[in-house]
Order: structure tokens, then C-alpha cells, then sequence
DNA sequence: TTTAATGGGTTTTTT
DNA sequence: ACCCATTAAA
């Protein structure tokens, strides 16, 4: 049983109300997981809801896991059924696979990732013969994002088209939907949108819905979309038990779609809605709240609430002006470092703005032993090797899934040429045919465009999926990847390449195989891994055990660390170039920057940099400090360096040049060469090459040529020679078949 | 057919 | 600095 003592006045307001639709504006760390857990818990156990009548529905799948939980500890009993706790996505996607085919899609359909949708619209793109240099594959997909998500069908989009531009778009708009349907696949933002179209559709299956959950709780309202507002909706049209709870001062996503106005105008969607607010902060020191507050107060579009802590005032906010990127790091590691040993911090989180300003805090935390986890960048499930096995299952579930079979059809290599694959794509389009239907059509009748030697190996590849579409019924998840890996050949390509990176993708894949043995004993199906494979969030790599987190600004929502170094504040950064178009992005940027500052609970650092390599050009860039870092009142600031004016570097300059280290990445960033540094110096063809300087060799075409250099021993040596006539050629000795003369 | 070098274009944040 | 498409070489 839940004790209520545990709670503020509002928060147990909060979890007791139940007069209809509810909106807990919760700001920064007033205890708004709390409430949502609390209130599962009394729903269950004081007022007799079924669990399984509950739905919550939260950002990342991590925050799902942990409330689950949360919401275990808090009940006496252990329970029959359980709350759905999921994200909007997978929420989805287990609606979907029972009920798609009112849509007229199979059940198995596949989940279209980033990649596989550029794979889509730059094929779709050949196929118009718009491969034009004004809109590549990348901001085309942004922009048929944002029209699907107004609900914008592509004969919508082509009829308000006011210029050819926009009417080429809405061509590929059309074509980039129908190889979609062609797949039986879904993109990231179908998987929504077909939910809603759905219950739109089957009004008996959103009732069934809405007779399952009883009790509808939304966590992040701020950063709910169009369409997960029209969701919401559909979801709690018949009871009207919504308690959303969210922050209008953390809406960090619209970009991607998400509607603050959703939260602001939560009282005129839902008129007998009731409002609390949660005011009182748990979590930071005075100090940092006011610096906080100042700084998203100059916003706008706010609902406005005034936060206030019973903890005091704490340290002040500190302030180190770096000279560039390498200083800022070492500045963060050198702070970071003691305050572990002594466990002044209990945890650290280093935020930025971008994925890409990671790499120096890495460097600098490496240098130093300090162990760190970093959040976000390039997760398991992106990684090649992961996504072509991976393609393989996909395929053994949905043969039509083009996108898989594209992936996969020639890796590990089979010596199928791009223009035998060229022929396959357009038979298919001929017969208005999937590839894979293209391919099963020209094996049983030949139509004598592909060659023997084509015709083999697709032979091969059908009879390998078809072996898998029967195995996968069979095996078990493990025993299913292993034969994966084993019959395609994938692990013995990788292990035939023998370089310095196959051996970690061995690994991975090994890695794979325990993936699917955990999601085995979990009971997940093929299908269940799969789809959990396309939704694992970055955040969701977050790890709450290490001591020292890297992410960017939007993974840290929802977390809270003792001590947090806020990164790169400048102008063009924070706010990002690209936002500065418009207030609104101005004050999402703000936002951006409040909900940075609001994840620390003791000491809060922010930093910038003077000088700024952008794009890893030769020159480093003058930068202008953030304009955020001017709204927060000097008063609470304390400089921990006094001006830019006279900069001196924190390493000293006789260390950093005697390490053998610092001179390697000295000669690295000054040299032009290009590749990784000091990897691979060329060597200079001295007495101990076999191919000296100066040797005559003859070579079969270009004749009698004169060595400069060698690289390498044995097989492997790499000769650089001047033939008169044809000037320098690198070649391979083993293949040249170099004489001397 | 496969692999390595080269040149051109590009990067916010992510379910 | 990184990713991609194109091209040269075996």
C-alpha cells in the first residue's frame, strides 16, 4: 500500500484525483516520475483497477522499465496482471501486429529505420530521375515526415504544390509511399499514424481499446505529436481517465514534430480538465534553480509556474571561458577527477549540444583513466554488421521487405553485380512486382536478362531464405542467429578479412546471438526482438551505475546527476545555427538549455570555448559566447578562469610536446595527411626493403619504371614508381608482378 | 568483380 | 572529420 504521507500536497492531489482528465504541470525535479508511479499504485491497490486496465505511456523505453519498478516496490502484493508501461512506439507496434490487417498489411510487416528509408527515397529518386542536387535524400525524408505527420496524403501535398519543387516532392512522396506498401513496411512515423488510421477505421477495435485501458497516463505530454495527440484521444474518448503529465519548459522536440501547444491548450481540448501544478523541486540547490529559472523565464510560450527548492543556496554556478575544445575537456576531466576520488560527486554528467563535441571529453577522460559511459552516438543496433544479420531475420519474417533484401543480397558477397541487381529492380517494376517476387519470377522463367553466373547466385540466396523462413519455426532465437551467421557465410567473410576491425565485429555478432538469447528467455518472438531492435532508443543506453555520463542535451531529459557540465555554450551551438531562424526555435534552444541545467542536484559548470574547429577545417573559427550564458545573473556566477584575453594553455607546454602522445596528435592535427594518424607512417625505402629507392623494375604495362618508395613487408609491400610516360603508379607487389632489371 | 584511392558534399537534436 | 559515389587498378 502506497503511503500518501510520502507526498507534497499537490503530488498526492495529483495521484488521488479522479474527476476526469487530468494535467500535472510538474516542472524540473518536482517529483513527477513519482506521481505517475503513486498513481498506478493507489489506482490499483485503493481504488481495485485491474492492472492490466492501466496504460502509461512514456518517452524511452528505459523510463517504462524503470517505472515498472518503481510501481513493484510500491505494492504490498504481487500483482497477476501488469500495467502496460510503454512508449508511444512500441505501444503501437503491439497493436499493430495483431490488428494491420484491416489495413490490408501482413501481421509480420517490417520496421523501416533511418537507413532504410534513405535506402527507399534515393531509390525512389532514380526512378523519377530527380536525382537533383537541391534536395538529397536526407532533407526530402524530413520533408515528407513533416507533411505525413499534418496528415498530408501525397495527392494532398501535389495538389497545394505552388512550384515544381513542391510538386517533385509530392511525386516522391507518392513513389516513396507505394514502395513502402510494396515492402509491407512501416517507417518510424507510419507505425503512429497507422495506429490512428486504425482506430479510425475500426471504431469496434477502439472501442475494444478503449474498454482495455481504463486509465490512461501520458508522461512528457510537452513533446507529444500531432498524431500522439490524436492517439491520446482515440485512447481516452470513452472514460476520459487522461492524467497527462508534463513541462512546457521542457518541450525539446519539435523538431520532430511535437506540439507545445498540446500542453497549452490542454484546457480547451479537454474543458473539464483539472490543472496542478507541482512547484516545489526536490532536486537542485537554490542557486542553481534561480540560474535555471532566469534563464527559460525570458521565454514566452509558457504556462508559467514558479519553482522553488527548501534546500540552500549551494555553490554558485561556475563559469570557465576555454580557449578551444582540447582546453574545455581537460578543464571538465581535471574537475571531474578528484571529485570522484573523494566522492564529492556522486555522479557526473558532461552535456553538449552535439554528438560530434564528444570525442574531446573522451580523449581527455581516457588520458586520465577515468571511466565514463557515453550516451547516444552509434548504438549496437546500427552498427553494419548487426543491421545486415539483422536484415536476414527481417527477411525470413517478410520476404517482400525490399530494404532487407537489398541489404543483404550481396553481403557477404555472391558476385551479384549492381547491373544484375539494376535488372532484378526492373523486372520488378515491370510486374509491378517486390524484389523478392521478381526473383522467385525469373528463376521459374528465366527471361534470359541475367546471366548464368546471376542466375546461380540468386538461386543460392532463395534457397538460403527459404531454409530460413523454415529454420526460424524450429530453432530457437540463438540457435536461429547462429544458423544465420553460419549459413551465410557472414562470420567467415569477416574472419577471411582479418583486420583490425572484423575481429570486433565478431564480437558484436557474438554479442547478437546473447541479445537473443536473453529476448528468448524473456518468451519474445522473432517478431518481438525484431521490432525492440528498431525502437531501442539511444537514451535507453543510459546506464545509471556509471559515475561519469557523456550525452547531449536532449538524452539527459529525465535524468538528474550530482554534478553536470553544461558544454560549448555558444552562440551557433546553443542556440544552434539552425535554430536561429525563428523565436520559436529561439526559445526551444532556451528550453534546450534549461532542461541542461536542471539535471544537476549540487554543482552545475558551464563552459565555452573561444575558438572552434567547425567541420575539421584547417583554421579554428572565433566563436561568441552563448546568449543564455548572459541571462543568468552574474550575481550567482563564479568565473573559474578571468578572461580570454590572456590565454594560457592548462597542459603544460613542455609535457605536451615530449609525450610521445601529444606529438602524434600534434603532427596529426597540424599534417595534411589524410586517414588516421601515426597508424601507418610511410616508410622510407631503406637498405632493408627488397625494393631499395632507385631500383629499375619492369612492369607488364607501363614498361621500365624507377622505385621512390616502398611500404610494407612481403606480400604486402607497396611500391611508389615513376614510370616516364605515365608518371607515378602505387602498386601491390603481389599483384604487379613487378621484375627487377 | 572487388578493392582502394579520390573527390565532393555535409552534420542538430532522435522515437 | 566523416560519408558517399566515382574511378582506377589487379
Amino acid at each position: 500500500m502506497p503511503s500518501l504521507q510520502d507526498l507534497n500536497p499537490p503530488q498526492r492531489e495529483a495521484v488521488e484525483y479522479s474527476g476526469g482528465p487530468l494535467l500535472v504541470l510538474a516542472g524540473a525535479g518536482s517529483g513527477k516520475t513519482r506521481v505517475i508511479t503513486y498513481r498506478i499504485a493507489h489506482l490499483i491497490e485503493d481504488r481495485g483497477v485491474k492492472p492490466e486496465n492501466i496504460l502509461a505511456v512514456t518517452f524511452t523505453n528505459k523510463a517504462a522499465e524503470q517505472m515498472k519498478q518503481r510501481v513493484a516496490h510500491l505494492l504490498s502484493a504481487r500483482l497477476e496482471s501488469w500495467p502496460h508501461l510503454s512508449t508511444f512506439h512500441s505501444f503501437a507496434v503491439r497493436v499493430l501486429r495483431r490488428e494491420i490487417g484491416r489495413l490490408g498489411y501482413h501481421g509480420e510487416f517490417s520496421i523501416y529505420d533511418e537507413a532504410d528509408q534513405a535506402r527507399l527515397v534515393k531509390g525512389a529518386l532514380q526512378e523519377l530521375g530527380l536525382e537533383e542536387r537541391t534536395l538529397g535524400p536526407r532533407a526530402a525524408l524530413a520533408r515528407i515526415s513533416y507533411a505525413k505527420n499534418r496528415g498530408l496524403s501525397p495527392e494532398a501535398l501535389y495538389r497545394q504544390a505552388a512550384d515544381p519543387a513542391s510538386e517533385r516532392l509530392a511525386s516522391l512522396y507518392a513513389r516513396y509511399e507505394q514502395k513502402l506498401r510494396e515492402a509491407q513496411a512501416l517507417d518510424f512515423d507510419d507505425l503512429l499514424l497507422k495506429a490512428v488510421e486504425l482506430f479510425d477505421q475500426a471504431p469496434e477495435v477502439a472501442l475494444a481499446y478503449n474498454e482495455r485501458f481504463i486509465h490512461l497516463l501520458v508522461d512528457e505530454y510537452q513533446d507529444t505529436n500531432r498524431i500522439q495527440y490524436q492517439l491520446i484521444r482515440q485512447l481516452c474518448q470513452r472514460h476520459q481517465n487522461l492524467c497527462a503529465v508534463g513541462d512546457e519548459d521542457q518541450s525539446i522536440y519539435r523538431w520532430r514534430g511535437a506540439d507545445i501547444q498540446n500542453i497549452l491548450n490542454f484546457e480547451r481540448d479537454f474543458p473539464a480538465a483539472k490543472i496542478i501544478r507541482l512547484e516545489q523541486n526536490y532536486r537542485s540547490t537554490q542557486t542553481i534553480l534561480d540560474a535555471a529559472t532566469a534563464v527559460v523565464s525570458r521565454n514566452r510560450a509558457r504556462k508559467g509556474k514558479r519553482l522553488w527548492t527548501d534546500r540552500g543556496a549551494g555553490f554558485k554556478v561556475a563559469l570557465y571561458e576555454a580557449w578551444d575544445a582540447e582546453d574545455e575537456a581537460e578543464f571538465v576531466s581535471e574537475e571531474i577527477a578528484p571529485a570522484l576520488q573523494d566522492h564529492a560527486a556522486e555522479s557526473v554528467a558532461v552535456l553538449y549540444r552535439t554528438n560530434a563535441q564528444s570525442r574531446a571529453f573522451e580523449e581527455a577522460l581516457r588520458k586520465r583513466s577515468l571511466d565514463y559511459r557515453l550516451v547516444g552516438g552509434f548504438s549496437f543496433y546500427e552498427r553494419a554488421e548487426i543491421k545486415d544479420v539483422l536484415a536476414y531475420a527481417r527477411l525470413a519474417a517478410n520476404p517482400q521487405d525490399s530494404g532487407a533484401l537489398l541489404r543483404s543480397i550481396n553481403t557477404p558477397r555472391r558476385g551479384l553485380s549492381e547491373a544484375t541487381m539494376k535488372a532484378v529492380e526492373s523486372i520488378a517494376r515491370g510486374g509491378n512486382l517486390s524484389l523478392w517476387q521478381a526473383i522467385e519470377q525469373e528463376l521459374a522463367a528465366p527471361s534470359g536478362r541475367l546471366s548464368a553466373r546471376a542466375m546461380r547466385s540468386l538461386e543460392g540466396f532463395r534457397s538460403l531464405l527459404r531454409e530460413f523462413a523454415e529454420s526460424r519455426q524450429r530453432l530457437s532465437l540463438p540457435a536461429f542467429f547462429r544458423h544465420i551467421l553460419e549459413r551465410t557465410g557472414y562470420v567467415d567473410a569477416l574472419r577471411a578479412e582479418n583486420s583490425s576491425e572484423s575481429e570486433g565485429r565478431i564480437e558484436n555478432l557474438a554479442e547478437l546471438v546473447n541479445a537473443a538469447a536473453e529476448a528468448e528467455t524473456r518468451g519474445e518472438s522473432l517478431s518481438e526482438f525484431l521490432d525492440h531492435a528498431a525502437l531501442v532508443s539511444s537514451a535507453d543506453q543510459y546506464d545509471e551505475r556509471a559515475r561519469v555520463s557523456l550525452m547531449t542535451f536532449h538524452s539527459a531529459k529525465g535524468l538528474e546527476f550530482s554534478w553536470v557540465f553544461l558544454a560549448g555554450l555558444e552562440e551557433g551551438l546553443v542556440p544552434h545555427q539552425l535554430s536561429l531562424g525563428d523565436e520559436a526555435g529561439i526559445e526551444e534552444e532556451r528550453r534546450l538549455c534549461y532542461v541542461g541545467m536542471t539535471r544537476a542536484r549540487e554543482r552545475l559548470f558551464l563552459s565555452r570555448v573561444s575558438r572552434r574547429r567547425s567541420y575539421g577545417k584547417e583554421l579554428q573559427e572565433e566563436t561568441r559566447r552563448s546568449r543564455f550564458l548572459d541571462e543568468v545573473p552574474s550575481e550567482l556566477i563564479e568565473r573559474l578562469n578571468d578572461s580570454l584575453l590572456t590565454p594560457k594553455p592548462r597542459v603544460a607546454w613542455t609535457n605536451a610536446v615530449n609525450s610521445v602522445e601529444s606529438v602524434e596528435s600534434f603532427l596529426g592535427r597540424r599534417g595534411r595527411s589524410r586517414g588516421r594518424m601515426g597508424e601507418r607512417s610511410p616508410g622510407v625505402a631503406g637498405e632493408r626493403s627488397r625494393w631499395p629507392r632507385g631500383t629499375k623494375v619492369r612492369h607488364a604495362k607501363y614498361g621500365v619504371g624507377t622505385v621512390l618508395e616502398s611500404e610494407g613487408e612481403g606480400e604486402e609491400t607497396k611500391l611508389t614508381v615513376s614510370f616516364p610516360g605515365y608518371g607515378q603508379k602505387k602498386l601491390l607487389e603481389r599483384y604487379a608482378s613487378l621484375e627487377r632489371v
